[in-house]
DNA sequence: ATGAAAGCGCTAACAG
DNA sequence: CTGTTAGCGCTTTCAT
C-alpha cells in the first residue's frame, strides 16, 4: 500500500492534521514538527496530488497545446516552456492539435477533466469556441506566439507583421518583384503575409494573390505546393517561407527542378531554428527571442493561476532579420 | 461552481451512484440511463479525473521522460507516442532530464505524485535507483530506445549494436582505417560503438580509445570535441556521429577548420531525422522503425497499466543504413 | 434496478 | 499549538 498521511500522523504520534501543517508550512510546534519530518522521510511519504486538489488546490499542471510536437520549432518552444514551468514546480501536460478544432476541443476538455490549472495555448490555435469557453469558465489561458484579439487573455507574440516587412523588404532591396509566400493555416502566417504586403505596397509593388499558397504541415504538401508556385506564370524569383521547416521544403522542392538556390530562386524561412542553421543552404530567416517569451509567456499564466494578476497582457517582441545564404540579388 | 455527480443526480432525480454506474456501463434502467445521459448533456457535465482516480481507478496520463524535448528526434518520438497513447484516451506529461540523474528523480517523483499510470522512459535515462524503485514499486514501466537489461521491464529498442556495426562496415568498405566516433552519455551510444568496435575487428583493424569522445548534449561541446579529434595525431578520415545532431555539429566543426565533406572527411549520423536530410551535405545515417516501435511501446505499457498481460517483453528492431552524401571513398 | 453510506487522501475550519 | 470533523467528487459494496 502506498503510505498516506494516516501512516505518517500514527507514526509520528500525532493528528493528520499536523501533518497537513506541516506539508504546508503552517504553524506547527518545533517538536512535532522535527518528528513529523523525520517519519516522513522514513516512510518516504509522497502526498497526493490528487488528493490536496480535490480539496481546492492547484494540481500545478499546465496544459500545452500546440499544433505539432515534431515540428522542431514548436519542440524547441515546448522545452523551455517545459523548463521554466518546472522552475515553479508545474508540469506540462502537452498535446499536439494539428491545428484540427475538433482535436483542440478534445484536448482541452480532456485536459479540463484532469483539472490542470491552466492552458498555454501555442503558436496556433484555431478553435475560437474552445478559447471563448475557457474565458467564460474563467480557466486561465495564455496565448504564446498566437493571438486572437477578440478575447481579453494574456498573450505574448512577435510582432509577425514586422517580420514579414522585414524578409519582403529584405528581398525586394535585393531587385526581387516576383515574390511568392508560402504559409500555413495560422494567423501567425496570415500577419507575417499582411507585413508582406504592406512592403510591397510601400515600395509600389503589386501584390499577386495567386503567388500566395497556404500549405497544411505536411512537407509533402509543401513540396507539391512550391512547385506549382514555380510552374506559375509570373514565375517568382524569390519565396517567403512561414516557417524554417517550410523553406526546407521549398528549398528540396527547388531543387528538384534543378534551380540553384540563391542563384535562380532566393527563399526565406522564419523562426531561426536550429534547422535553418544547418541545411544547404543556411536560410536567411527571422529570429525570435524565444527564450524570454517562453519563460514570461509561463510567469504570466502561473501569476494567474495564483490570482497574484489580475490584469492581461498582451506582450509583442519584435523580431530580427537573420541574413545567411539563401537569398541574393534577383538575376532576372 | 463546476457541475458535479450530485448536480446531474437530482436533476435527474436519480441517486449518484446511478450517475456513476451510467459513467462506467455498468447495469442501469433503459429510462434511467436515459434521462442521466441527456442531463449530462445539458449540464455539459464532466466528470473529474482527480476525484475518480481517487478511489483507485486510473488518471490515464503517462510519464514521459526523455533527455530533451528540444531535440528533433526525440520530439518526433514524443509526438509519436503522443498520438498513439490519445487512441486510448491517454495523456502525456513530457519532461526533460538532461540526462541528468537528479532531474530524473525529481521528475519520477513529481509524476509519482500525480498518479500517473505508467512511465515511458525514452531515449536515454541514467538513473537505475529510480528504475528500480519504480520497479519495485509495481509502477509499470517501459525504456523505449534505452535498455537497463537488469531490469525485467519492458522494453522497445532498434539494435545499436547492429546500426553501429553497419556504420563503421559503410566506412570500412570505403577504405577509411582512422575513424572517430562521437558520442553522448547514454547506452546507445555506448552500444553503437560496440558495433563499430566489432566491425572493426572483423576487418582486422585496431580501435583506438582515443579517437572515442563523449560530448555532453550541448552543440558546442560537440564541436569543440570533433575538432579535438580532428587534431589527433592519428588524424581521422572518417567520423561516426552517434546521433544526427551530433554529426551537424561535427559538419560544422569540420568546415570551420577548413574541411571539405565529404572529400575530406566523411560523417555519419544516427537516427535519419529531418536534419539528415537538409543539412550540407544530406547525411548518411541509420533509420530506425520509429513510429512502429513508438506504437508497440504504448501498447505494451498501456497493456501492462490496464493488467492485461502480465510477462514482459524486451523487443529489438533492426536499423537501416541510409547512404547520402556525407560519406565517401577515404582519399588518404 | 436503485439508493444509502463508507471511504479514497488530503485540507480547512473549528474547538479545545 | 494540536486534534476533531466535515467535506472535495467519485466508486463501490451492500441492502432494499
Amino acid at each position: 500500500m502506498k503510505t498516506t498521511i494516516y501512516d505518517v500522523a500514527e507514526k509520528a504520534g500525532v493528528s493528520i492534521s499536523t501533518v497537513s501543517k506541516v506539508m504546508n508550512d503552517q504553524q506547527v510546534g518545533k517538536k512535532s514538527k522535527q518528528k513529523v519530518l523525520k517519519v516522513m522521510q522514513e516512510l518516504n511519504y509522497r502526498p497526493s496530488v490528487l488528493a490536496s486538489a480535490l480539496t481546492g488546490k492547484r494540481t500545478s499542471t499546465i496544459g500545452l497545446l500546440l499544433p505539432d510536437l515534431a515540428n522542431p520549432f514548436v519542440a524547441e518552444m515546448a522545452r523551455r516552456v517545459e523548463d521554466r514551468a518546472h522552475e515553479f514546480g508545474f508540469s506540462l501536460v502537452i498535446c499536439s492539435t494539428d491545428l484540427n478544432p475538433e482535436k483542440e476541443e478534445r484536448s482541452v476538455s480532456l485536459l479540463r477533466q484532469k483539472s490542470v490549472d491552466g492552458f498555454i495555448l501555442a503558436s496556433a490555435f484555431n478553435n475560437r469556441r474552445v478559447i471563448a469557453d475557457l474565458v467564460d469558465d474563467n480557466v486561465p489561458v495564455l496565448l504564446l506566439s498566437e493571438s486572437h484579439p477578440q478575447f481579453a487573455v494574456n498573450s505574448i507574440n512577435i510582432d509577425n507583421i514586422v517580420g514579414g516587412y522585414q524578409v519582403a523588404s529584405h528581398l525586394v532591396s535585393l531587385g526581387h518583384t516576383r515574390i511568392a509566400v508560402i504559409g500555413e493555416d495560422a494567423t501567425s502566417s496570415q500577419q507575417r503575409i499582411n507585413g508582406y504586403k504592406q512592403a510591397f505596397q510601400e515600395s509600389g509593388l503589386t501584390v499577386h494573390e495567386d503567388l500566395i499558397a497556404i500549405s497544411d504541415s505536411s512537407v509533402e504538401h509543401a513540396q507539391r505546393l512550391t512547385k506549382e508556385l514555380l510552374n506559375h506564370p509570373k514565375k517568382p524569383t524569390a519565396i517567403i517561407a512561414c516557417n524554417d521547416v517550410l523553406a526546407i521544403a521549398a528549398i528540396l522542392a527547388a531543387r528538384e527542378i534543378g534551380l540553384d538556390i540563391p542563384k535562380d530562386l532566393s527563399i526565406t524561412g522564419f523562426d531561426n531554428t536550429l534547422l535553418s542553421k544547418s541545411c544547404d543552404p543556411p536560410l536567411t530567416t527571422v529570429e525570435q527571442g524565444l527564450d524570454k517569451m517562453c519563460a514570461q509567456a509561463v510567469d504570466l499564466l502561473i501569476e494567474e493561476i495564483e490570482g497574484k494578476s489580475t490584469s492581461k497582457q498582451r506582450i509583442l517582441v519584435l523580431p530580427q532579420l537573420v541574413i545567411r545564404k539563401s537569398t541574393a540579388f534577383c538575376q532576372d
